[in-house]
DNA sequence: CCCGTCTGAATTCAAGTCAG
DNA sequence: CTGACTTGAATTCAGACGGG
C-alpha cells in the first residue's frame, strides 16, 4: 500500500501504482514519449502526405476509418501500438477502428491545425442533422468539429468540385440544360425612411442536368406539328410487345394505389 | 540547436439582421 | 427586447524555414 501524504486529502484523483516506478522505468517511459513526439511531429510536416491534411471532395466522400487507422499503423507504428493497446484492438470490431480514427484525428488537430480531416467530416455530419451553433461549440472544444462558421467554407469547397465536374461533362462533348427555379417575395420595412426602403427579394435556385441520350441532332426550329393532332402511338412507334408491356406497367401501378388508398384490398398487398 | 519571422488555417470578436 | 444567426475582420496558433 502506497503510504498517504499530507495533502493527499486535496488531490481526489491521485494515481495509485501497484508498484513504484523505478529510475529505469521512468526513462524507458521518456524514451517512448519521446518517439512517440516524434512520429506524430512527422505526421503533422508539411512534406508528409497525411489523409488528414486534405480536404478534397474526393477524399471527403472515399474516406474510410480503415484506411486513417493503415496511417496510423505506418506512419506511427508506437502510437498505434499504444492506442491500440488502450483500446483492446485484438476483439477487432468496426467500432473500434472507428474509435481510433477518430482519436487520432483529435490528436493530430489539436496539433496541428491543419490536419482537420476528420473535423471537416463532422462538420458536415451535424451540419446534415441541423445541430445548432451551442453544438459546434461544445464539439469544438473536445476537437471533434470546426466551428459553425467553417461549415460555409467548406460546403463551398463541396461546390466547387460539382464544378469542376461539370467542366469535365463538356469537355466529354455532353449537352445539359440549365434549370432556374425562383422566388420573389416583398419584404416591407416597418417605418419606411430614404435609408430603409420596401425591398423586391428574388432567390433564385439553379441546377444544370446533363442529358442522357443527345438530342442535338433534333430539329427545333418549329413545332412539327400541333399536339392536338399528333397521334403519341405513331410518334413514339410503339409496336405490339411495347404496348402490352406498358399495360402490364400501368395495372401494376394502378394495383398499387388500390392496395394503398383502399383499406378492403390491404389484403391483396401481399400477393 | 536556438530564436525570430513567416505562413496558412482556425478561432474569436464585433456588428448587423431577424424572428418571436 | 432578447437570443440566435450570419458575416467579415482581427487575432491566435503551431509548424516551417532560415540565419547565427
Amino acid at each position: 500500500m502506497p503510504q498517504s501524504t499530507p495533502d493527499s486529502a486535496s488531490q481526489p484523483f491521485q494515481i495509485i501504482l501497484p508498484v513504484q516506478p523505478t529510475r529505469t522505468d521512468e526513462s524507458f517511459f521518456k524514451g517512448i514519449l519521446e518517439k512517440i513526439n516524434v512520429e506524430l511531429r512527422g505526421v503533422a510536416r508539411g512534406d508528409t502526405n497525411s489523409m488528414l491534411r486534405s480536404r478534397s471532395f474526393d477524399r471527403l466522400s472515399n474516406f474510410s476509418d480503415e484506411q486513417l487507422v493503415e496511417e496510423l499503423k505506418t506512419m506511427c507504428p508506437i502510437t498505434y501500438k499504444l492506442l491500440a493497446c488502450m483500446l483492446e484492438l485484438e476483439n477487432c470490431s468496426e467500432k473500434k477502428i472507428a474509435a481510433l480514427s477518430l482519436i487520432y484525428g483529435v490528436i493530430m488537430f489539436k496539433r496541428c491545425k491543419e490536419l482537420g480531416f476528420i473535423q471537416s467530416i463532422n462538420t458536415i455530419i451535424l451540419s446534415d442533422s441541423g445541430a445548432n451553433t451551442e453544438v459546434y461549440e461544445r464539439f469544438n472544444k473536445l476537437g471533434i468539429c470546426f466551428e459553425k462558421t467553417m461549415k460555409y467554407k467548406i460546403q463551398d469547397e463541396i461546390g466547387t468540385h460539382f464544378l469542376d465536374k461539370v467542366v469535365e461533362q463538356v469537355k466529354a462533348g455532353n449537352t445539359f440544360s440549365f434549370v432556374l427555379d425562383n422566388i420573389d417575395w416583398e419584404v416591407k420595412v416597418h417605418e419606411m425612411r430614404s435609408d430603409n426602403q420596401n425591398q423586391s427579394v428574388h432567390a433564385v435556385a439553379t441546377s444544370l442536368v446533363f442529358d442522357r441520350v443527345s438530342c442535338s441532332h433534333l430539329d427545333d426550329t418549329e413545332p412539327q406539328r400541333s399536339l392536338a393532332e399528333t397521334d403519341i402511338k405513331q410518334l413514339v412507334e410503339l409496336n405490339v410487345n411495347d404496348a402490352e408491356q406498358q399495360r402490364q406497367s400501368y395495372k401494376m401501378i394502378a394495383a398499387k394505389i388500390l392496395c394503398e388508398q383502399i383499406p378492403a384490398f390491404s389484403f391483396l398487398k401481399t400477393l
